[in-house]
DNA sequence: ACTTGGCACTCTTGCCTCGTGAGTGCCAAA
DNA sequence: TTTGGCACTCACGAGGCAAGAGTGCCAAGT
């Protein structure tokens, strides 16, 4: 095992690696931290954290830098957390208390979450897999053409057009809606198809075929948006460190365009703290080099959805964990509220 | 005035910085293209340009790249509008075809905008302003809290929640809806709040205060959300020139992500055909140095919305307008079919 | 009046060299 | 185990140099 005094000094390359966005050598070291030993001790500290593999140089002869198993070290056993100064905090709190609509939220979280922390924000909107049932409209927009309207619990609407095998009668269509709203109103999207499984054949056999593709595509809206759409901000901080990688902005800002990519990097335990993933840890590769610091949030005691930041493996850990931290509770209590 | 063939000299320095991005001199112009006269006369010729503002140089003693007044002359006088080959054609049409709703086409559609012209593409969701209203629909969720849901002939929906001031009976929502419906459908938004104005005199006193809020809500969707949503798409493109410009990426990047400034980008106009703002001609600084090829676009012979892409201002106009003007066509068509 | 070849001049660019400084590894002594 | 000393390695920046591309101007040709 490493010793404490070990321990000490990877901290500090990584605070000072973080601060300087330069390699840091021994002597440099000594001087901004009290570590009480001369730079040759610092030296052979260093020799062995970089044979176990946290830190490594970049050339012979250059200062060290934390490798991602460093990182991971760091984070795990030697970072807390940096809680927000109450100013930051009154800021959050008042900036999203004034969203308007569940779109509003989430824009005005990855905003807030962008600005923050400095780096890319990604919010995954409320997901419909936890989320119950609050109403089904259907309206007839057109004879055969007909409108599903999906209400959730939190605020959420999703519609989509159906064209029915045949016209649909004002009276078929609002037996349909009482029956529907009657079967799943309150309950999880999860269950709703074994509910609505035998609905067809409680109408007239020639209802049937209508009554079916209406509940079809309702399944679709279920099954196929339970995939969570996701938004984007402070892509403009990704620039903040173009000079060191030029050539690796680019697959970052191709992978940030994939919905798929993102919703992988988000991850799908939604715990209730905040999770960071370093590095190589998130497979996706051009992302190799970045570091995803993300939680769950979610109205009352479950998580429905999460939210996070993309930056450098170099970055603040502790600061970006406590405004990622912040952010999901106080975007949780929103939800709840509203 | 210019002479042709100065004309064609400039044409020539557009279409090879275009190409190899560096400042073209008089001996490979004459090497590259047939002007049928020797360097020495072009260097005369690029003298005059150079005189009257349409080239510069970068420094003394090397070639010459257009001005923006020189791009300007370029695209007005210069160019013409390059068509699509038939593959592209078939591949825009097949790929927007498979769109399933409006969210669909519009994400579908800045995919494609961004890989045709390997730019940053902006699609603005179709106006509310021009629309008209397919459908109002009220829903009773809790007592004294409706739901406001807005349909429009382009297949958007918009919702919003309304608490009003009393309990809603069910009668009462029927009542409303019905009468709201057959004032407002297939009327223009425009329209919409001379044609409710004195609606809640004909309901009975009592109610007339609940059907004002759900009045007030639905005109404030209508006028608020009239100033439209954009999606853009393609960011990873800018790194394309990122080793010319890498501090000119971030306000780009900056810019980008303000809803407010990309509506002024695509400007106002709803014009019919392909329009090219270059430079220092869309106000915005941080946005000098690149150019915007928009157009509008709507269902039938109306324009409701725009498109377009933002990219470096030496790009390759002709190809930049062909693409757009046959992207902005086939959505159209898709809009007007759905 | 235009065009053209020639020529001198200007700058950028790449390349090489070299000195400097930060940083390392190793060793012997405390 | 810590520390000071020492030789060694590289990255980096400055300076110098040659090559190449491009220009402007001028005088001659058409």
């Amino acid at each position: 095992m490493l010793s404490e005094r070990r321990l000490e000094v990877l901290r500090a390359i990584v605070q000072d690696y973080v601060g300087t966005e330069e390699p840091v050598g021994s002597k440099a070291l000594t001087e901004r931290h009290q570590l009480g030993v001369s730079p040759a001790t610092v030296r052979n500290d260093m020799a062995v954290l970089e044979e176990e593999g946290f830190i490594q140089q970049p050339h012979t002869s250059a200062g060290r830098i934390p490798t991602d198993k460093g990182y991971r070290l760091f984070v795990d056993k030697l970072a807390s957390v940096k809680p927000l100064s109450s100013a930051e905090r009154r800021a959050i709190q008042n900036f999203l208390d004034d969203a308007v609509d569940l779109d509003d939220v989430v824009a005005r979280t990855v905003r807030l979450l962008a600005q923050l922390t400095r780096q890319v924000a990604i919010v995954q909107y409320p997901s419909l897999t936890r989320s119950t049932v609050r109403h089904v409209e259907l309206l007839s927009l057109a004879p055969g053409r007909v409108m599903v309207v999906l209400i959730t619990d939190t605020g959420r609407v999703e519609q989509r057009l159906v064209d029915t095998p045949a016209p649909v009668g004002e009276t078929l269509l609002a037996d349909l809606r009482a029956r529907l709203n009657s079967r799943v109103v309150g309950r999880r999207f999860t269950d709703v198809p074994s509910l609505v499984q035998d609905l067809p054949e409680s109408f007239e056999r020639d209802d049937r075929p209508t009554v079916s593709s209406v509940l079809s595509t309702l399944l679709e809206t279920l099954v196929e948006r339970t995939e969570e759409r996701i938004m984007l901000g402070g892509t403009a901080n990704l620039t903040r460190f173009v000079h060191d990688f030029p050539l690796t902005i680019r697959p970052v800002l191709e992978a940030l365009e994939e919905q798929v990519v993102l919703l992988k990097l988000l991850g799908e335990a939604k715990d209730a703290d905040v999770t960071v993933r370093i590095g190589h840890e998130n497979a996706h590769e051009g992302l190799s080099s970045t570091s995803v610091v993300a939680m769950g949030y979610g109205s009352g005691n479950e998580a429905v959805a999460r939210l996070g930041v993309v930056g450098p493996t170099r970055m603040d850990y502790p600061g970006t964990m406590g405004a990622v931290r912040a952010v999901a509770r106080y975007v949780g209590q929103i939800l709840a509220e509203s």
